[in-house]
DNA sequence: AACTATTTATAAGA
DNA sequence: TTCTTATAAATAGTT
């Protein structure tokens, strides 16, 4: 009894596991980089292994799809009459980014103490309102997060699953599949 | 000549090629399940048509890996002898939450008239160092984004592909597949 | 939406 | 790991 199909459900033989990850995250790669490519449609794989470990694949590139991101809008938009050049514009951009990072500089300087005294942290769910949170809150609470993270652990782990659920939750009002 | 393999490039028959996005999508999605399911990890996969329109799958479900964020850490952390109790920190952090929420307010106020002129802003490639900048400085520019873009259309376009791109970059650190 | 001829993915073995 | 091969799964074109 071989080359049989197999239970689906988790596979507690760690050997059999590790194969079966690399064999399927290998097909799962390949098929979305065909579904992009016959469909024209972007797509974004991730994967966060147990261990903390993550795996990512994108297609179009990222180069691409930071190069379309950047130019969107172009040759499309509507004048509005006052407005000032791309110069200008860009100017202004990093100003207001500028301001920002102060801002947050600002807020940095006064929590340093606190930081510490959060890297221990236990969130409970419920207590705070997450599920609540808007967009923008969530936006604004990720910006408290890396701040408080600041000080923490060697690893990533922590802020790659913020940003996978900050992600995860601006996209409530994606279609889900299956 | 029938049921044979096809050419693999973009389709450009509208109806064949919506009937194998379809199709394709199911079949990405049953394989990212499968994949989570068999070796026991987090799975993300997020698609953008064309037209704007976009697709996500997630496994565990958003559930899952909120309640999983929410308690990370628990039962493992080490104590640092200062620590205030679990009710006064989420007191700290609701208030850190609170300050950063103000100060984005007053960020807001201060742009509003800005934000017009940017709403028609084309980025340039290369004029914006945004190669250089760091995970939080992309942070603070997301937010600083979103507030330019609260005046803006209807759509999310932007805002989905904003929040990609983020995700993106802040995953150059990760193991990029094929 | 369902049906099949084919192609593709992959489980186990080497 | 990488290859091989038997089997299972996905899917292109048809109905």
């Amino acid at each position: 009894m071989s080359h049989r199909k197999i239970e689906m459900k988790w596979m507690e033989n760690k050997s059999s596991r590790l194969i079966t990850f690399s064999k399927h995250k290998s097909g799962l790669f390949k098929k979305a980089m065909e579904l992009s490519i016959l469909c024209g449609v972007e797509v974004v794989v991730l994967l966060f292994s147990v261990g903390g470990k993550a795996y990512s694949f994108g297609h179009p590139s990222i180069e691409a799809m930071t190069k379309k991101f950047l130019h969107q809008g172009e040759g499309s938009h509507v004048s509005h009459g006052e407005s000032s050049n791309d110069d200008d514009n860009i100017g202004k951009l990093s100003q207001q980014l500028q301001e920002l990072k102060d801002q947050i500089q600002v807020e940095k300087d006064k929590k340093k103490d606190l930081d510490k005294a959060l890297s221990k942290y236990k969130f409970i769910r419920g207590k705070l309102p997450i599920d609540n949170l808007s967009f923008e809150e969530l936006v604004e609470f990720k910006a408290s997060w890396v701040v408080v993270q600041d000080n923490m652990s060697e690893s990533n782990n922590e802020l790659e699953a913020a940003s996978s659920l900050l992600l995860l939750r601006e996209n409530r009002m994606f279609e889900t599949g299956i």
